[in-house]
DNA sequence: CGTTTCAATATGTATATACATAATCGCCAT
DNA sequence: ATGGCGATTATGTATATACATATTGAAACG
């Protein structure tokens, strides 16, 4: 049994032989062929059956177990991994780019904006311990005529003080802190939230009507950067994420 | 200047060198050291700088540039990107898994089963064009004595057809397909929504009242597999994703 | 019979080397 | 000037080799 003919005929698809191995043992694992547990070829047996030296099956191997589909085992050999929990890439696009991607107007508009000590309630939401000067904005989205997304944001201006001298009327503080402020980690959460009198008013929807309510928390080097909280109109917001495990 | 002294004098932490280039540059990158456009050192530096071979500083550089830290063009060098669009990898546990580690005890109810020629509706969720069986299953997951989920779910018995026999009395449809089916692709959309009278009675919540709605789509080697959608009162559940980029 | 030791084995990491490929720079001829 | 061409350069990919390290299985020993 051999995973390919070691010269191949066909198709001379110009990939690298990195590639074709990487995407040879992809498909046996996800068409089922090897089924967890399943013990993959030892590196030596991959080197002869591709004619290849065993840095390249190695670089290959390394690969796939990092993206967590097999597991390598010293003595042992290369196993195929339990279906791994399940994730998602989740992409969180600029919200003007949302916008025009659905061919509409966008339009940003500051609605609020208050430097002040931070209270207990901005320093839990940015995760701050010490008190500090915290930037809090407020601001709409809009899609053409209709608001698309209220924005609510705690700037931490211990992290980034220029944003103290920013007002933020014409420059949205999503884009502006990209690219000043190089992000290390964040987190996001994902809840659905009957809209108050104020979101409503804001949003243009009725009272307690469905909202979809994206927080983020960013992090740069430990040091917390900004809070924001993204509402949604129900029927205004789709997130869609997409995963294919281990691509390339 | 140099990035490390090339005799380590203190800790010599047992880091490999691969693990220390990476993790030296990716903190002069999130730290702002190295500003996006910075052109980072070329290998032949770093080579010097580290004492050890291209060998190495490429499989470092390379794996940077694979996370999108950095971007590498030939003839001029390494370049540290702008800042990426914003991705977080979302977790998306089994429910069970979830409801225990709230401490609560879970449990699980089928509602309803029908086998059924698919409809123009099951095609379109499922992605499929042509005709043929399916199963549609509703059932009720459940933390301590509240509802905690609703799914409602399709299963291509094309592409699964063992399911066809199965009752999914005891074991959910989720659980049931993890193992059995590899699947090479899903696609989440998160939407929030108002209860309409049918999902608030099985939920036992209000009519109207926000939900957060979460549906999957599976692929196993480009054939639809199955369609669910989780339907689950907004106070019950928060997403949480978050994201570092290019861990090692 | 149980334990220790040792050799075999598969992976992990690194080196030196070689050639391919793409992009850029500067030279030269038009 | 300017357009093309070749040399240069940095990365991309692959090889052969070497030694480290963890784990296993079997032999040796008490």
């Amino acid at each position: 049994m051999s995973l390919v003919e070691t010269d191949d005929i066909e198709g001379g698809e110009s990939l690298s032989l990195h590639q074709r191995i990487l995407s040879d043992i992809r498909e046996k694992i996800l068409s089922g062929a090897w089924a967890p547990g399943h013990r993959i070829p030892f590196e030596h047996e991959l080197t002869a059956q591709y004619n290849c030296s065993r840095m390249t099956v190695n670089k290959a191997l390394s690969q796939l177990a990092k993206a967590g589909l097999i597991e390598r085992r010293r003595r042992s050999g290369s196993f195929v991994r339990q279906p791994q929990s399940q994730a998602a890439v989740l992409e969180l696009h600029d919200i003007r780019i949302e916008v025009e991607a659905l061919g509409l107007p966008y339009r940003y508009e500051r609605l609020g904006r208050v430097k002040r000590r931070s209270s207990a309630e901005d320093r839990a939401l940015l995760g701050l311990s010490a008190p500090g000067q915290v930037l809090a904005l407020e601001s709409l989205h809009f899609a053409g005529e209709r608001p698309f997304a209220l924005e609510k944001r705690l700037i931490n201006l211990s992290a980034v003080a220029e944003a103290g001298e920013e007002e933020f009327l014409d420059i949205a503080p999503g884009p502006w802190l990209i690219g000043r402020v190089p992000w290390s980690e964040a987190e996001h959460r994902i809840r659905a939230m009957a809209a108050d009198d104020a979101i409503a008013d804001a949003l243009d929807i009725e009272a307690s009507a469905p909202c979809l309510v994206v927080e983020r928390r960013t992090w740069s080097a430990e040091h917390p950067v900004t809070h924001v909280r993204f509402i949604y109109p129900a029927e205004s917001h789709t997130l869609v994420a997409r995963f294919t495990p281990s691509q390339g």
